[in-house]
RNA sequence: CUGCCCAUAGCUCAGCUGGAUAGAGCAACGGCCUUCUAAGCCGUAGGUCGCAGGUUCGACUCCUGCUGGGCAGGCCA
């Protein structure tokens, strides 16, 4: 309806300037009805190029407007606004088309935008999920679904950060928890993983390979420097330095006495991590297409050859026997270390690898969902991106703020130390999906959240979730009240509707599809989520202003129902967008 | 010190590539259930869009400076 009229003002201008050059056409919704359903500034815009003043062009606009069956008037107002009023039959036709399509209302054809890569959540498999990586599953899961229903061709990617330190932490962690259990004592390191999985894993090893994996306290500590000692008078930094130091000696030792054990076991925790962290994610709702193993990218070589590769090109350089690439040359602020003096890749010459090889891929864009501290890491993707000779414009990062809990008023305090942390599931308990996938996209995604778990939880009118959800339940209230055959309403005489309220319903059903496609192209699940609050507004207040039912009006009942109908095909459709159920009765 | 994000009603937040009288929810106040689910609706009140400049027909929106808050600046990931 929108590009319709877009495509009319178009010709109009056209005949109206002859020689003018037109970009885009601003076609609005006004807030005020009296305005129209639709508003252009267009003459506006145009007018100091045309050299005459608006409301004329506006007039000259509007006199060479083609005949069409869908204005009903075209005034122009104010300083030069064009104001569009719709006839009946234009407003009420989205009722007709959603019966009619329900599933593709708003949808454009796969793949007619090209196709896009997802990259989100993507955190360390090195324990449960907690809250923050929550707010990145939703976003990215809604986002997805959003690019896909806008006319992308998605694939949804997890990158697993199996190789590095971290793994070894996590598996030496496990591993000390089994020897305690097998009555070894040890001081358990404070950097090592301290959460009840990790216990939990260390029994399964004892249920999978018995007490094969058992050596003295004395064998596992030699070389060890120690834990510092909390009353020692040392600063922050040098205890810092030492625990880090200890950490590495045990993960040394331990890979020197179990030999091919250590590969056993880190695969082994590996496995289990990954496997709870893909229920996890389901549970949730969101599926990946593919997970992509950062060790993957060792085993293959591919980390080597992009190395190569920079060096080949003239953009690495050694110092303090370390290998540097001059990021700084393309556009990030200093240069970054790729190879550490011990010959170890850092992480981000893997990242390089990563990138590198889905460029390869051929996506024609790509997303990558990262929390808000990681923004410091864009330039220098970008910068090895362009050295490598990619359009690095084909990356996109959208930034995920922090996530804040707050219960009865008061901030839930967490620390990652510890295990002290509130995980996904725990919050999926408390709430249910519905609510927490809700929640989470009811704000701007680069804007710091406070998560209020009493309101996630209240079974009350406080509740957004149930607002919308609430809105869908009674229109299948009504339907089933009246009994009919839903598939019959695509026949009914909607020329019959015209209330106020009907008109406003019709508005909104109408907004949904440029809704969905703008907040695709603004990577905004959010106002969906807002577009959702809209809908459901405008259906409560039509359901408050008059009976559906007429019991001795059955067409009119038909057209109320088939409106009434369509508004719960268009809120399911974009609840489903959001991952959150639409209930027939609550 | 440098970079990024944020600042809108008492509170939590929207505000579409610059458009007409800046919106919603909560809280406050007043109404609406013998009729399809009151988890709802209708109304009232509430604002110097952080401050100061600039760009222009027009600025919450764009630019500069300032104030106040968050985050980031490793041979960690």
């Amino acid at each position: 309806m929108k590009t319709e009229l877009e495509q009319l003002l178009r010709a109009a201008i056209a005949l109206a300037l002859p020689n003018s050059t037109v970009g885009d056409i601003p076609l609005e919704r006004p807030r005020q009805a009296d305005h129209g359903d639709f508003a252009s500034s267009i003459a506006l815009q145009l007018a100091k190029a045309a050299g005459c003043n608006p409301r004329q062009l506006a007039q000259q606009i509007k006199e060479a407007l083609p005949v069409s069956g869908m204005i009903e008037s075209c005034d122009i107002a104010g300083p030069g606004f064009l104001n569009f009023k719709l006839r009946a039959a234009t407003r009420f036709a989205v009722v007709a088309n959603v019966l009619l399509s329900p599933e593709q209302f708003g949808r454009q054809a796969s793949g007619s935008k090209g196709s896009i890569q997802v990259e989100f959540v993507s955190s360390n498999p090195t324990g449960p999920l907690h809250v923050g990586h929550g707010r990145g599953a939703a976003f990215g899961a809604s986002l997805s679904n959003l690019l896909d229903f806008a006319g992308w061709k998605v694939q949804r990617e997890y990158y697993v950060n199996d190789a590095g330190r971290q793994m070894d932490i996590l598996t030496v962690s496990t591993w000390l928890r089994y020897l305690s259990q097998h009555a070894v004592n040890l001081d358990f390191p404070p950097n090592g993983y301290q959460g009840d999985y990790v216990g939990a894993m260390a029994e399964a090893l004892t249920a999978h390979h018995g007490a094969s994996y058992i050596k003295t306290a004395t064998e596992v500590t030699a070389g060890c420097p120690g834990i510092p000692d909390p009353i020692l008078p040392i600063d922050d930094k040098q205890r810092e330095a030492q625990i880090e130091a200890h950490m590495d000696a045990l993960i040394h030792q331990a890979k020197a006495l179990l030999g091919q054990d250590w590969a056993t076991i880190h695969a082994e925790v590996l496995a289990e991590q990954l496997d709870d962290c893909r229920a996890d994610l389901e549970e949730f709702g969101v599926v990946f297409d593919c997970w992509f193993s950062e060790q993957s990218l060792y085993d293959s070589g591919r980390v080597a050859q992009v190395v190569a590769r920079l060096d080949e090109l003239g953009h690495l350089y050694v110092k303090d026997g370390a290998v540097w690439f001059k990021s700084s040359a393309f556009g990030d602020e200093k240069d970054r270390v790729v190879q550490r003096e011990n010959g170890i890749y850092t992480y981000f010459a893997s990242d390089i690898a990563y990138h590198d090889e889905k460029f390869g891929r051929g996506f024609d864009r790509i997303l990558n969902v990262w929390g808000a501290d990681h923004h410091g890491y864009i330039p220098r993707v970008k910068a090895a991106l362009i050295a490598l000779g990619h359009d690095a414009s084909r990356l996109v990062v959208p930034l995920v703020q922090f996530v804040s809990l707050f219960r009865n008023g008061e901030k839930v305090q967490m620390s990652t130390r510890k295990g002290q942390f509130v995980t996904l599931r725990e919050l999926r308990e408390e709430t249910g999906r519905d609510a927490a996938r809700f929640f989470y996209v009811l704000r701007k995604s680069d804007q710091a959240l406070d998560f209020d778990l009493s309101l996630a939880t209240s079974e009350s009118n406080d509740n957004p979730v149930y607002y919308v959800q609430y809105a869908h339940a009674r229109v299948h209230s009504v339907l089933s009240r009246w009994g009919g055959d839903t598939k019959e309403l695509v026949n009914s005489d909607l020329s019959l509707l015209g209330t106020e309220s009907e008109v406003a319903l019709a508005h909104v059903l109408a907004r949904f599809p440029e809704a969905a496609d703008q907040a695709a192209t603004d990577y905004a699940p959010h106002s969906i989520a807002f577009y959702l609050r809209d809908l459901a507004a405008a259906f409560h207040s039509c359901y408050n202003s008059a009976p559906f039912i007429v019991a001795e009006q059955p067409e009119l009942t038909r057209a109320r129902l088939a409106l009434a109908y369509s508004t719960a095909l268009v809120l399911k459709l974009g609840l489903s967008l959001l991952g959150v159920s639409a209930p027939k009765q609550m």
